[in-house]
RNA sequence: GCGCCCGUAGCUCAAUGGAUAGAGCAUCUGACUACGGAUCAGAAGGUUAGGGGUUCGAGUCCCUUCGGGCGCACCA
């Protein structure tokens, strides 16, 4: 037995918050800006932005912070470079605090003090389309995100913002009407190269929104039909949203008037061209004057410009959401800023609640130009599952395994990038066994788990010897405030290079580190790190929405 | 035309305004017949598109040039 362990004083378990928390009595309420560094294990950068405010020099600042903080045995701390405070945790505070991990069943990541009512839109397909891969990004992504607030304890409301109310679904049911048993992509031929079917189609949106019986009776049947379709596709995806999650553009419909009634009484409305218009400020015209959002067409119809201030305005005024997210392509950026600047000036955006576009680039193919298949047209998403589930059988033919694999690595490409960015779709890189990919995580989960597996009961504690030992293990002390950050952030990669970062850890610790081998006592200790990797690599794919079979 | 985003190693990508710009792939060297080798260790690879500026400090902020993507009034 080595000392009796440091007190952590019921902070959270993760230690730049206990570092941060050490140094800020020394620090007059500056910054202590704890940060993991390349050059020891945490570093405090709050010296230099002192300088210049006191006019002393960075390295002095630093000298008197060292001299001055209580870091009570926690950690040593010395100046570097420019006027950085290295420091280097205690390895028996390290074991300590892994030790007490160990027995916590959410990793240190404590259930927010104060749940916050999240509205995560995403996914919204159009009903009278097919999902494809066009939809997999703002699926993936929103149910991330959806995920990683949920397990957080917030109050997360998925919205499937479907699109079953619009001139497509016009255009589909009038097709079937006039073609029974016809498809999507008849329609859209036929409407691309007919004026008088356009105009049928037009006239059938203004039916089908009128109430008339014959159309609301196959457009109901065509969306429970759709609905039944997107749900399997969702669990097979793993996605988490569930038939009482769709909240289609059609359910907003009898607020469409009343919204628009409410900002013509507050002002905000000028006719434009037969059209009612908002012109929030500082937005500008292909000509160069305001750009309209256009919430009545001049045809006295409605836009999605209506149908998401109606969606919000609900979202706030009857749901309570304090924070929406809208889990939508970049392209839609200005709509987004639009229609929360209206939403601001009607009220119905108090500054106590955050609207935000969650927005994610492209997946591009090969030639670097939008995904598509060879024909031209959108990929089916359940052609690309198949596919990915097909290839992964190659490494291994079980099928729930495949499927795990396939669908795991196609979310993990997904969500491994800063989504900002598009990224190109590539079979052989997304399923690569080594490298950052969903395969290489699987894998490390899969060692830890058949290692303790073989390895028995055993009793939590944690000796810290070898050097990949206390890689590993001040690694997994990190996942708070990656969790935590990335709740806010919403940048899922930061976890996914996380995940890699601790996986390449463990299989450096599994290299050198005899487990079962290992003599009683350095035993236990190391089936422990595998126990708190195993969890913490299961934990961090689930939130991604990634699985973690215990075989490959 | 106006606006937004982007340009980092051969390729794919990282890097809250902070130290010597980091990984993976590919290339080259190695590893006790391996608790799962789908692994690990190491080498090599850079004028961060070009040019100015702000700052103690710039891949990051500002200006500008070039190159690419997207958006800009009744589709959603």
């Amino acid at each position: 037995m080595g000392p009796p362990p440091p007190r952590t004083d019921g902070l959270p378990m993760n230690l730049e918050a206990l570092l941060a928390a050490r140094l800020a009595p020394a620090l007059d309420g500056a910054d202590p800006a704890v940060r993991r560094s390349p050059h020891a294990d945490y570093q405090s950068g709050a010296a230099l932005p002192l300088a210049r405010t006191l006019g002393r020099a960075p390295r002095d600042i630093a000298a008197d912070l060292v001299a001055r903080a209580d870091l009570g045995g926690l950690a040593t701390a010395e100046v570097s470079g420019p006027g950085f405070v290295n420091l280097t945790v205690a390895d028996e505070l390290i074991a300590a605090v892994l030790t007490e991990l160990a027995g916590d069943a959410r990793l240190g990541v404590p259930r927010v003090e104060h749940p916050q009512t999240v509205i995560v839109d995403y996914s919204g397909p159009n009903a009278a389309k097919e999902l494809t891969v066009g939809h997999l990004r703002s699926t993936v992504i929103g149910d991330a995100a959806a995920r990683i607030l949920e397990w957080l304890g917030h109050d997360v409301v998925r919205a499937n913002h479907l699109g079953d109310w619009g001139t497509s679904f016009g255009m589909l049911i009038e097709y079937l009407l006039e073609h029974p048993g016809g498809t999507y992509l008849d329609a859209r031929t036929l409407f691309a190269s007919s004026p008088e079917f356009q105009e049928r189609s037009r006239l059938r949106v203004v039916k089908m929104q009128a109430g008339d019986e014959e159309t609301l009776d196959l457009w109901r049947k065509l969306v429970a039909g759709t609905k039944d379709q997107l749900l399997t596709a969702y669990q097979r995806l793993g996605v988490t949203l569930t038939g009482g999650d769709f909240a289609g553009e059609s359910s907003y419909h009898d607020q469409l008037a009343p919204v628009v009634a409410e900002l013509e009484a507050k002002g905000l409305l000028t006719e434009s061209d037969g059209a009612l218009c908002a012109w929030p400020a500082g937005f500008v015209s292909r000509e160069g004057g305001p750009l309209p959002l256009i919430v009545r067409k001049s045809d006295g119809g409605f836009g999605y410009a209506a149908t998401d201030l109606a969606a919000l305005r609900h979202r706030t005024l009857s749901v309570g959401a304090t924070r929406l997210l809208y889990v939508v392509g970049s392209p839609q950026r200005t709509h987004f800023e639009m229609v929360f600047a209206v939403a601001r000036a009607a009220g119905w955006l108090p500054e106590s609640v955050s609207a935000e576009h969650v927005e994610f680039g492209s997946v591009l193919g090969a030639d670097g130009k939008m995904f598509r298949s060879r024909s031209g047209d959108a990929v089916p998403l359940a052609a690309l599952l198949d596919e990915a589930v097909t290839r992964a059988a190659v490494l291994n033919p079980d099928p729930a395994v495949a499927a795990a694999v396939g669908i795991g690595a196609v979310k993990y490409a997904d969500l491994g990038a800063d989504r900002r960015s598009g990224y190109v779709f590539d079979w052989d890189r997304m399923l690569a066994l080594t490298g950052n990919t969903g395969p290489y995580l699987q894998y490390a989960y899969a060692r830890i788990s058949s290692i303790l597996d073989k390895g028995g009961a055993f009793t939590a504690g944690v000796t810290l010897g070898e050097p990949a030992e206390r890689a590993l293990a001040l690694e997994l002390l990190a996942f708070e405030p990656v969790v935590t950050g990335v709740a806010q952030s919403l940048e899922f990669h930061r976890l996914a290079a996380y995940l890699y970062g601790l996986a390449a850890l463990f299989n450096t610790f599994h290299q050198q580190c005899p487990v079962l081998r290992a003599a009683p006592g350095v035993r236990e200790s190391r089936l422990t790190l595998c126990l708190v990797a195993a969890r913490t690599l299961r934990r961090g794919l689930d939130l991604l929405g990634i699985a973690s079979p215990a075989r490959l």
